[in-house]
This record gives C-alpha cells, structure tokens and sequence, in this order.
DNA sequence: CGCCTTCTTGAAGGATCTCAAGAAGGGTGG
DNA sequence: CCACCCTTCTTGAGATCCTTCAAGAAGGCG
C-alpha cells in the first residue's frame, strides 16, 4: 500500500509548503510517512470518543467532520475536515481525544501512526515547527466558527460557511464570479455545523437561491454570484492564511 | 525589571508543566525568558489587528478577551485569557494577527519577545513540544465555545462560561460546592462572550440568581450550588485538560 | 457633588424552533 | 426496468426565546 500514499502525502505537503519553509529532506521525509488506508462509510464515527489514540488522519477523499455532542442529543460541528487535511494532527501532541471526527459522506482516509509523525517531528524542529503552524491555522478557523454561530443570522452563516468552505477547497480561483465545489453533505449537516434546525437551514436556502446566491443540487453547490456572496457573509479570507505568498512562508525556530 | 519577571513565567511554567514533562534546565530557560511588564486600561485594545507581531503577552493580573468584529460593530469574545496565560503563544509561529486582544479590566501583561521563545523552543524541542500542547488545549476550549454558543440556551451559556473560568482560575478544589472567585468583567462583556445582548444577560444572572445558582456582585462571582450549575450547564471539564496527573503528562518528541 | 459607566426594567417585535406530515430523490432487489 | 424503501428535502402553522428600543436606577470615581 506505500506505492499509494506518497501522492496522499503530497496533498498534506502541498499544504504544509504553502505556510513553512521546509528541506528538500524534510519535505522526503513527510512523503515517507507510512499509513494505511481505509473506506469509510458515510455518517460512521471513525474517531470515537474518549480513547487513547495512536494515529492521526488524513483525509484522501470525503469529507469529515469534528462532532461535540450534547446531553440531549443535539450535535455541533466544529469544523470541517476537507482532502488534504490531516484532520487531528492535534492528536499527535495530544492523544487524548476530546471531539468525535464522523465521515459525512463515503470517505478514503490514510491512518498515520503518531509515532513516525513524531519521529519526523522530532529529527527535524522545522517540520515540528509547520505541524504546529497548521494546527493554528485550524484555530483559527475554530475562532472564526464561534463568530459565525453567534453573530451572524442564518442567511450570513449559511453564506459564510460555503464562502470559507469553497475557498479551503481551492475553489475561487482567479477573479471569476462564478464558483462550482463539491459539497457531499447534507442539509442536517449543514445545520448541526451552522447551530441552526434541519427545517431553517431549508428556508434559508431557498431564500439564497431566490437571490441566485446559491444553487446547491446533488451535493454540487454553485455560487453564480460569488462577491455578492461575500458581501452578504462579510467573508474575509485572511484568518485562513491560504494566500500567504513565498515571502511570508515561515522558519522560524532555529537553534542558535 | 528582570528581576520581578521571573515570578511571573513561574506561574506560565506550572501551567505547561501540569501537562508536558520538562527537565530543569529547560525550565531554568523559560524562566530567564526576558520581558517587560506593562499596565493596561481596562478596555483597551493592546494588540491592535492586523499587524505584525514581535512579542507574545504573558497575563500577570486581570482579563483579557480574544475579540473578533463584525462589520456592524457587533463584537464576539472567542476566549478569555486569565492570569498565567500566555495569551497569543500562537504568533510565536505564527505572528500575522487575525483577532485583536482587548484588556476586559485593568490588566497587567509581559510582553515577551518572539526572538527570545523562539530560541528557547529551538534549542529545547520539549519546550516547543509543550508551548504547541498549550495551544492545543486553547484549540479545545475554542470548541467548546462553539458548541456553548450554539447549542445551549441562555442560562446553560452562561452558567456554562462561569463553570469554566471557575475551573480555570483553580477556584473549584476540594469537594466545596460553594465557589468564588474574582471577574473583573462587565455584564456587556458577558453578552459578547455568549453571543446574547446585554439585556438578555442581565435577565438570565436574574433567573439564575433566583434560584441561587449565580450570585454576582462588585465583580465577586458566588456559585452557592456548584454540582447544580454543572448539571445546568452540562459542564465537562474534560476539555480543559487541567487534572492530568503526573502519568499523563507528555514528552513523546524525542529524537531517534 | 456630579458625571459616566453599568445595571435594571418594560413592552413589542422578530428570527428561529418545534412538531408534523407530505414530496422527492437515490439506491437496491426482484 | 420497475417497485419498494429509506433517507433527504420541503412545507405549514403555532410557539418561544431572544432582541430591540427606550429610559430610569444604581454604582463608582474624581
């Protein structure tokens, strides 16, 4: 199965390099990370909660997300987990598991055990320096989560989460108005990531495709009018940290 | 000033040490970190958005919120930052500000150079270790808010926010069910926090007061009926981390 | 004592929820 | 290829939690 995770790998590199500077060796040495990979169904938790955990995921295909769940049964995303992501690189540093991870939809994971992305981390502080980076890239995210639940009606949240989703996907590419992503989740999932019922979620969207702001059929959502979109979310893409140019990836720990 | 700054990273070193194994020499190193202390207005903004950073703050005395704005002026507190924290170890790694720091009362902060953890993390790679386990569990109190703020309702919100500042002021040892400790915040701040309206906050520490759950005067939080205000608030502390014991704490980079 | 912030109260309005049930869609087996 | 089933989507009507607006009371500080 190595033969097959390399070009995983370099999706998580890809990542990795458009934030911190790394080695020709260190950039091998993630490629040669070892891990298996596994098919998960869709709404299966693939992280439960509660255990010690061995190794992290990475996500091939799908999408996952990162469940809290309350005493009465309702759900909360925190945060979605999209191809390329290694969705608890946290737990590498911290084995114990706080949030349950579920696949959305059918999802290809690559199982990495801690113990080589630890060892990679410790042989080489810079490649510890980018995982700790990414993993404050996502906190960023989580920060921007919690405004988007409590500030922002259903309109603006709804719009906000496609806007910061598309963009994470590398869906807006260039100055075109007009944006088209795969989306494989369902409207519950889209109100237990958005703190909104199943039931609003519906209306909501049917009032944002009667301002053709959004089309969403089969899974395949289309922004036809992207800024307006952007406009009506208030979505400002620099808490992702995606378009940092060559002059602002970052090696900064150093000994010395 | 060197002098007196030591006492204070001793208070952010039993922090990291309660979860992440450090030698002594590397605690001696974090212990001689430089800094200059500085006094903060209450509602002042110390670490205005969208700059570059050189320095991360280290809270000495009184509050700090994490704010994010809204186009509308709306405002949301993602985190509060208490005595002992360093409130953007983050930009240590990554120095580009996404969210503004605002002091909630009369604060005294450090402000420790970047250059000078940096080398410390570098040199030590268990102290990086442990500064990027110290975000992660940030990162996990970042959820929970999300969660707070979008599936509980007022009282369980607010009762939710107090049963973990409580923890993480240490207010809550023993087996006492009677808690107090001291929040210099506004009833506004609160609404920021939670994502309500001041007035609605106000409502609420009514309601809650009436049942001699809450009593809150002069900046003085009373919580006569701890284990009811947990169970009103489905407060877990889980999350927070706070009672690894010793087996728990971690140094797994290790080079090899 | 006076000012400014913070807290408190009332009444009306609105965004979202709850409950319930029907329609549509997608996959599976005969 | 059709029939069936189960998930997902859609719709309606009433209830509620929280907000908005406005204004007065209380508290802290110079």
């Amino acid at each position: 199965m190595a033969h097959l995770t390399r070009p995983n790998l370099q999706r998580f590199l890809d990542r990795l390099t458009s934030r911190s500077v790394l080695s020709h060796e260190e950039q091998q040495a993630i490629l040669s990370l070892p891990g298996h990979a596994e098919q998960i169904a869709a709404n299966r938790d693939f992280v439960p909660l509660g255990q010690r955990v061995d190794h992290a995921c990475l996500i091939i295909a799908g999408i996952v997300g990162r469940f809290e769940q309350n005493w009465d049964g309702a759900r909360q995303i925190t945060a979605f987990h999209l191809p390329g992501d290694m969705c608890d690189l946290h737990s590498v540093v911290q084995p114990v598991r706080t949030s349950a991870l579920q696949a959305l939809s059918v999802t290809t994971i690559l199982r990495v055990p801690h113990l080589a992305i630890r060892a990679v981390a410790a042989r080489y502080p810079a490649v510890a320096e980018a995982l700790w980076r990414d993993c404050m890239v996502d906190a960023a995210i989580l920060a921007e989560w919690i405004v988007n639940v409590g500030r922002r009606d259903a309109r603006a949240r709804i719009g906000h989460l496609l806007c910061e989703t598309a963009t994470r996907l590398g869906a807006v590419a260039g100055d075109s108005n007009d944006i088209v992503f795969d989306l494989p989740v369902t409207q519950t999932h889209l109100a237990d990531a958005t703190a909104l019922t199943p039931v609003h979620v519906n209306r909501t969207l049917q009032s944002l495709r009667g301002e053709a702001l959004v089309d969403w059929h089969q899974r395949v959502v289309r922004l036809p009018r992207w800024d307006a979109l952007v406009e009506l979310s208030e979505f400002d893409p620099a808490y992702l940290q995606a378009d940092a140019g060559p002059e602002q990836r970052l090696r900064i720990l150093q000994a010395g």
